[in-house]
Parts: structure tokens; sequence; C-alpha cells
DNA sequence: TTGAAAGCGCTAACAG
DNA sequence: CTGTTAGCGCTTTCAA
């Protein structure tokens, strides 16, 4: 079997306390005792046993991930930073997926307590604001992306209506004059951020809405809503996609009708995905900066650990983005 | 503080031992005492502590899942199955990734160890066979995609060999000529298999090879392999990509130069991922059962925990494919 | 500075 | 059928 402290004691010819401080890097042992218990250490390859170690402490050393899915690029993406991040700060990350239900959601937060974990980074998609304040899952929650206003818990995101604004505007500058939105969705808070940004943008040049919902945000409603659109007596000269994966449907939608883009109509996606960049036309793409939001994720963790939850003040932290300007809006 | 078990047993008037069978579900427990523990159960709302029951067990309720980077495509998707398919069979799942770096993935075999995980799931990228014969985590390992003959590991993927010469043979029934393929690469097993099936299908229409290596399996550099192959006096009239990353890049080094896929140059890639089925053109695909391969390393998994490993005997599953096709060859 | 010993929450002999 | 009890491996008072 693995090898003990007491193994490493008895081998040191001290007590597992003394092999314990040496081990955790305690000072205070005779010099004679340190040397001893490390040469015991690196003969028996000692490696601590993390489960007792939690039980003991009353911690897990895990921190869930919450994502809808793992195979949606921009989550893809981002689960692999958050891990990069926590690893960094000695956390494990156990990932769950929600497959974007609000159900999915309600199951992953119950099933999550504080006995599995120390903490937990989630990415609601369509979770309501009431099911937080019903399923306190007893340990530290800070949210990506998503915003709900009146719950209170750690938040970071870039600003959605301002990122929003920025690629609508970008399209007016470049001449368009019937701009449509793809993605607007009665749940999510950040469709209605994104599309008010829409329309910030809109008001100021004058220009007429026209929207097309969105339940889910993968490529193939990107497509349909595109189509629907394609088919108006009027179509758009420019769409904003609520994310790179409507937009990259969208984009197959109007080659499908002959179309070309940007000549024909213009097109912006939200997340910068690296899939984005490669097809073709490459994709115009609002650009949040994922290293900045993974590590943000995992400091306000780390605060909230830290500092015991006594008059608690949610922290709601802004990342910055940029607009990556390609060949769907070049021309 | 949270509900232990003892708290139960005295609120239902028995011993721990009693309440723990209830938890446990043994039978042989007396029907009023089995009420009453399940009131006090769902009074108190008991979550038992997985870490004391793991640390008691000897066990931690966790298998680690190795892959190079969460980012790419393929192994978003697939981890997403994995982690699906493990929680159906009650395992948490720890994410880490290499980096697609030989060192990463040392480092990573040499980090997990029985405390934190219970097996392994891993999918090597430039992992040498010595490393693992080097580096016993101690705990069953199975192996996904990445073939090593002489690594004593069970491991399940697809034929490789004949997935290859399936795709290039699909070229050669549309009247392909000169076929390059894309993607050999020096340390990678799998690539060596799909470059002998790249071989045997060529060989079998007496055509010439003509390979070129990539270190990465990124767009980029596939777009620099196709670059280079359009560069030659005598261009291919198809290729076939080692997996679809690289074929999306040789998409677009294609569309640089103002070529038509598939007329002048039919393009096949490898893995079927969703990037690749939206791309322009679409893209023909080797398409793996991932969740045949997610599914299969899980059931591998409870085997070599079920059965303790004496006289242990390598299991080498192959799950199905087929061949997407698509417009990149369809002309 | 270090040892002895308690105990984190749970399961599993072992008696009854 | 059920209670008692001994640890899993570790950290941490409490004394010495």
């Amino acid at each position: 079997m693995a090898v003990t402290l007491r193994d490493v004691a008895r081998m040191a010819g001290v007590s597992v306390k003394t092999a314990s401080n040496v081990v955790n890097g305690y000072s205070f042992v005779r010099p004679e005792n340190r040397r001893r218990v490390e040469e015991a250490l690196a003969a028996t390859g000692y490696r601590p046993n993390i489960g007792a170690r939690n039980l003991r402490r009353g911690r897990t050393g895990f921190i869930a991930l919450v994502v809808p899915e793992l195979g949606i690029p921009y989550f893809g993406e981002l689960a692999g930073l958050v891990i990069t991040a926590a690893r960094e700060q000695g956390w494990n990350v156990l990932i769950e997926q929600t497959q974007a239900t609000r159900d999915g959601e309600r199951t992953v937060l119950e099933a999550l307590g504080p006995h599995l974990i120390d903490a937990a980074v989630i990415s609601p998609e369509a979770l309501h604001a009431e099911d937080f304040a019903a399923l306190d899952p007893g340990v530290p929650l800070v949210m990506i992306g998503e915003h709900s206003v009146d719950v209170r818990i750690d938040h970071v995101a870039i600003d959605n209506v301002l990122a929003a604004r920025t690629a609508v505007g970008h399209l007016v500058e470049i001449g368009r004059r019937r701009i449509a939105a793809i993605g607007a969705h009665p749940y999510r808070g950040t469709a209605a951020l994104r599309l008010a940004g829409y329309r910030e943008a809109l008001g100021e040049a004058g220009l007429p809405e026209l929207v097309r919902p969105a339940l889910h945000y993968h490529r193939q409603d990107g497509a349909a809503a595109m189509a629907d659109l394609l088919d108006l007596p009027e179509p758009p000269d420019a769409v904003f996609c609520f994310n790179d994966l409507l937009a990259v449907g969208a984009l197959r939608a109007i080659a499908e009708r002959g179309l070309r883009v940007p000549q024909d109509i213009a097109v912006v996606g939200f997340d910068n995905t690296e899939e984005g960049a490669y097809s073709r036309p490459s994709l115009t793409s609002v650009a949040p900066d994922k290293v900045a939001i993974a590590r943000t994720a995992i400091e306000l963790i780390q605060r909230r650990i830290g500092e015991p939850s006594e008059e608690f003040v949610p922290e709601d932290v802004q990342t910055p983005f940029t607009l990556a300007i390609r060949e769907s809006t070049a021309g």
C-alpha cells in the first residue's frame, strides 16, 4: 500500500507531528530532525493523502466548473483556461455540464455540496434568479458571463451592452443601414444586455431594428434565423449575432442563397472563438479577454474562501474586450 | 455545520450502523427502524460526506481525464461525452490538460496518484511508451485514441488504418489521382496508423504518395502544409488531413489561392467535429463514434476496478466509425 | 521544539 | 437484525 506519514515518522525516528510539520513547511523543527524526515520522505516517495488531509481540514481542494456543454467551442476554450488558472492556485477542477437546461442547472447545483467542493464557478444559461436563492449549495459561488441583477453573487464578465454597441457601431461605420440581430432570448440575461447595446447603437444612428430570437445558441439556430431574415421582402445588409456559433450558421445560410459576405451582407459574431477566425469568410467578433475572465473568477474564489462570509458584498468585475475585425465586415 | 450520520442516528434513536445500513441500501433492517431513519434523513436533509466515505473505503470516487487541451474541438466534444458517461456510473471527473507536450503528460501522470483518483482515462499525444512504464500512477489507466503497441494498457479506439484507407479510398473513387496527406508526425502513434492506411489505399490504386508532416494538429499547421503543397510544380487534386483542424486550415489556404473545393482540390478530414460540418465547403470526415468511445472507456475502468489486477490482460477495444461525406468531396 | 492522543465522518468487523 | 468499536491518514490541541 501507499506510504503514510506514520511510516515516514517511524523511519525517521520522530513522531507523526514532527513529520507533519516538515511536510507542511512549518518552521521550528530541529535541523537534525528535519534532515532525517526529509531523507525518509525522499526514500519512501511519500505523497500526502489529500482526502485525509481535507477531511481533517474540512476542505476538499476541489472547485466545480459548471458550464452548459464542453462541446461548445466557447465553453471548451473557457474551461481550459479556468482549469489552468485553478491549477496555478493548487485547485483541482470538477466539471459539470447542464446541457443548457434549467433542470440541468438545478440538478447540478443540488448535487454540489460542501463535501465535494469548496467553491464553484458557474456559467448559468437558462437559470432563473430564484433558483440561486432556493439552492444555496453552501459554498462560495462565482458567476461567469451571465448577469442576474437581483442575485447576490460574485460576478465577472465584460460590459455586454458596450460590447454589443461597439459591434453594431462598427457595422454602422462601414455604411450598413439595415442591421439585424440574431439571438434574442426570453430568459438569458446576457441576451437582454446585448439586445440593449444593439438598440443603443441603432438609436444613435437612427436606424430601424430587426430582431430574430434564438432559443439555443447553436449553428443550426443561426442558420434558421438567417434564412428567415433572407426571406423578408427587404433583407438586411448586416447581421449582429449574439455568439460565434449563430454567426457561423448565418454564414452558411447566406452562402446557400448565393449571397456574398461582406459585399451583400456583413456579419459580426460574439466570443471570438478560433473557429470564427478560420471560417470563410473569417468572422469579425467581439473578443472578450478569456484569460482575464478565468483568472478573475479564481481570484474571487480565493478571496471568498480566505475571508469568512460575514458582511458579504458581492463583487462585480468587468474584464476587458476588443472587437476583432476580420473579413466578414471588411469591405 | 453539516449534519452527520451520527446526528441522524441519534434523532432516529438507533445506532450509526443502522443508519449507515439504511443509507447504503442494505436489506435486513427492521421496517420500524428503517422508517425512523428515513424520517430523520428527510428531516435533516442529510448528505453523506463523500470524502470520509472514500477515506474509509480507500477510494476517491474521482477519475481523471487527461487530454491535450479542452479548447481543441475534438477534445472538448470528447470530454463532454466522457463526463456524461462517467456521471451515469457515479464517477466525478477531474480534467487535466497536457498542452500536447511530453513534459505536460509526464507532469500530469506524476501528479496523479491513487489518493486523488481511482483511475484515469488518458488521450496521450506526444507521450512515448517508456514514459508509461516509468510512471505507473498506481491506478488503472485506459488509453483513448493513441496506440502504443508495447504498452500494456487498456485501449479503446477506432481502426485507424482502416479508417484512413476508407477515407483515401473515397478520394480514389471520385477520380482523384494525386492525393496528398497532411499530418505525418514523428512521435504520434495514430499518425503512423493513418499514414499506413493512406499508403495502403494508394498502393491498391497504384497512385503516388505525397506526404506533408504537421508537428501540431492546429488550423494554422494545416494552412501552412497546404500552402506548401500548392507551391509544388504539380499540386495535388486531393488532400487527406489527419484531423479536421488541419483540414479547416487547408480549406483556407486553398481559398486564398483562389482555388475551389472540391472542383480543384477535394479535402477529407478526420474526427467529424461540428465545426467541419459547418465549414465552407462542409467537410467530408472520418466519423468515429465518440459516444461509444466514451462509454467503452468508462466500462473498461469499471471492469479494472471491479477485478483485482492479478493476471492483467490488456483489452484492445475497437469502436465503430463511418465516413461522413459532405461538400468537400462531393463533385 | 516535540510527542501523545483526539477526532474529522464514515464503514465494517465482531459480538450480541 | 443492531450496537459497539476500531480505524482510514491526517492535522492539531495539549502537555511535556
